[in-house]
DNA sequence: TAGAGCCTGGACAACGTTGTCAAGCAGGGC
DNA sequence: GCCCTGCTTGACAACGTTGTCCAGGCTCTA
């Protein structure tokens, strides 16, 4: 028999699953949208509220026949534990807090599925948002999850402030930040080698040949951005290359930004003959600008892409694993409730450089 | 001023937030993960709880002077709402539940941030899953946010029977599947036109001379899967073209089950010449194939991918809009929500076929 | 058969919030 | 001076669950 969703019920048709009664015999039938309580249950099955509540929980000390009837009421009425009263009882909520950047970039997806395994591993549900890379978002997400009593949270930052959190973390929420760390307080945190990952991606290109090497990133405020320009510049400085203030850019991600700003250092009589982008976003509008290119012109990316290895030439990376960023990040999280008292630890994971031969080209002159 | 994420704080060194007390004036500091209440907030502001909450939710009828001495009190002692108590009290929770086969997966990222986006302008916030295509794990996904009173819930199918979730529907749970119809119930469902794109891009092979074309897709029980065969046999029969059943392949999407189908299809001494692939990771794990093969094979393949437009040949794809499958099942349940009582509606959006290049190679043979 | 002890079941308070309602108070009109 | 009005404020119950505690009935043993 099929249901439809959202049609009002008629007096004389009470819905099937709530059929017989949510209160008394007799009384009234249930409103639309008033769910039936352990009460209901309980009065329905003829025992106490807390005998309902043991069989719900599956705590001993009911009897087969007793349980057997609560059971039945359960499903004739279509009970459903309300969590929000358990949760209140409690002070558990059984669930995590994840504020991110975007959900949908392809680079945080699967951060994102990773602590939703690791959660899932520990009972816990996930309650995730989108800081869109606005700081007030940020706060706002993540002072909404507190508010739902998230057991703990994990913050990819976009602000560089997270003093709000302190009352938080003072109360008791395991808090770690991902991606870049916690601004002005001392917290947990999980990153990547950007300087080093950075650093090596800069000197694969400068060992094929390279000099005049373009740096293209993210906002300067964001910490990997400029921990990855650091780590060009250290590649150039070991190599005792000079590096031109006009190869290097950082902003806003949009395609917009970046196309222009890589064609600017790809044209004139001394172009860039390679160019570093700073994280997956850049990489693909770069390469969208190479392609229309006569010339071939080098390129090595932070992040990997999934279809890298089948573009012509393939396109060497500098890899993250996100997957493993979020599962560190929420393993540790978990630890944390589970007690551990240590002071905060910053863990930094290492990058692996995966040569595809996009750095291999023969540099374009010089 | 630093904090020690949990550090267990000394009887002699109470947090700062809640430095002052709690408690009355002289009780014992607060214990550690033990949060200000409203009733903590109003004694140390010395009015009364009803006064708190006024202030706390904006609520008209409090002098300035109050006012200022309940913040004053909220700020120093770190207070934040407890939403499980007020959602308790109100009933409706401001969030809504989805569950998707895989948050990690390119074409259900955006889905699940259109989803956000949506709920967001409605002051909602997101709980989300991935089923892992286990219709159990939707299940115990869908009815934990049944549990936790989400007002809406957002399924991506992976069982083919929703009867559980009739009781949480009757209860007033606005619901909306997504992507997949519903399995054994009547209720609002937004769908990609799966059959008329695999038609269209089954044509478009055709039309490029293409008379031996192999389908590989997902599992037969999936409703895109199934709808998908659909339209390659309609867009075959349509050009009277005999469907060899060696060429067609229905299974889990897993990198191994792919290749070996797209290897044994394109080998042979009468190999298919084409391919068309049922979705984004069929699609992928098929492309490498063809890659490695010394003849030029041609794809179309359902679902966009980020770089499609990079390879060479480009990849002709039928592009479903995941971002507007999401809002568009959102919008619908909040429509529900604000009490839109019509009955389950299934919305089914277009598709696209975009061309690159991959259909149009010459047909490498017959 | 009586007493001790165990097992089952239920009454009750508490979790932190919000809606209802009434009290207190100041100001103004008569 | 008194009453009425309107505003601010607070006491209290209720939301649905779980932990505590106690009562009653049963079994087992002496």
């Amino acid at each position: 028999m099929a249901i439809s969703a959202d049609t009002p019920r008629a007096a004389g048709s009470p819905a099937p699953a709530a059929a017989g009664g949510t209160h008394a015999r007799g009384g009234p039938p249930p409103r639309y949208g008033t769910r039936p309580t352990m009460k209901d249950v309980a009065a329905r099955a003829g025992v106490g509220l807390k005998t309902v509540s043991r069989v719900v929980n599956g705590e001993p000390g009911v009897t087969p026949d007793t349980e057997r009837r609560v059971q039945e009421a359960i499903t004739a009425l279509g009970f459903r534990r309300n969590d929000s009263a358990r949760i209140l009882r409690k002070g558990r909520t059984a669930s995590v807090g994840l504020v991110l950047e975007d959900l949908a970039d392809p680079f945080y997806a699967p951060l994102n599925r990773a602590v939703e395994e690791v959660a899932r591993s520990h009972g816990a549900l996930l309650i995730n948002g989108s800081s869109a890379e606005d700081p007030e978002r940020e706060r706002e997400l993540a002072l909404a999850f507190c508010a739902r009593r998230v057991d703990g949270l994990i913050v990819i930052p976009a602000g560089g402030d997270h003093r709000y959190l302190e009352p938080e973390i003072a109360a008791g929420v395991a808090t770690v930040f991902v991606d870049r760390p916690a601004g002005l307080i001392d917290a947990d945190a999980v990153l990547s080698d950007s300087y080093g990952g950075a650093r090596e991606g800069v000197a694969h290109l400068i060992a094929h040949g390279h000099r005049r090497i373009g740096f293209i990133g993210d906002r300067p405020r964001i910490h990997t951005a400029a921990e990855r320009l650091r780590g060009y510049r250290a590649a150039m400085a070991d190599a005792a290359l000079p590096v031109d203030e006009n190869w290097v850019s950082l902003g806003p991600t949009a395609p917009e930004r970046v196309r222009a700003e890589a064609e600017r250092m790809l044209a004139g009589p001394r172009p860039v003959t390679a160019l570093f982008t700073g994280n997956n976003r850049v990489t693909v509008t770069a390469l969208r600008v190479i392609a229309r290119l006569p010339r071939s012109v080098a390129l090595v990316g932070f992040d990997d892409l999934e279809l890298a290895d089948l573009l012509s030439p393939g396109v060497t990376v500098v890899a993250q694993d996100a997957a493993r960023l979020g599962r560190t990040a929420a393993e540790l999280l978990f630890r944390r409730l589970e007690g551990a008292g240590e002071a905060p630890r910053r863990v930094e994971l290492p990058t692996r450089l995966i040569v595809r031969g996009s750095g291999e080209l023969p540099p374009a002159g010089d």
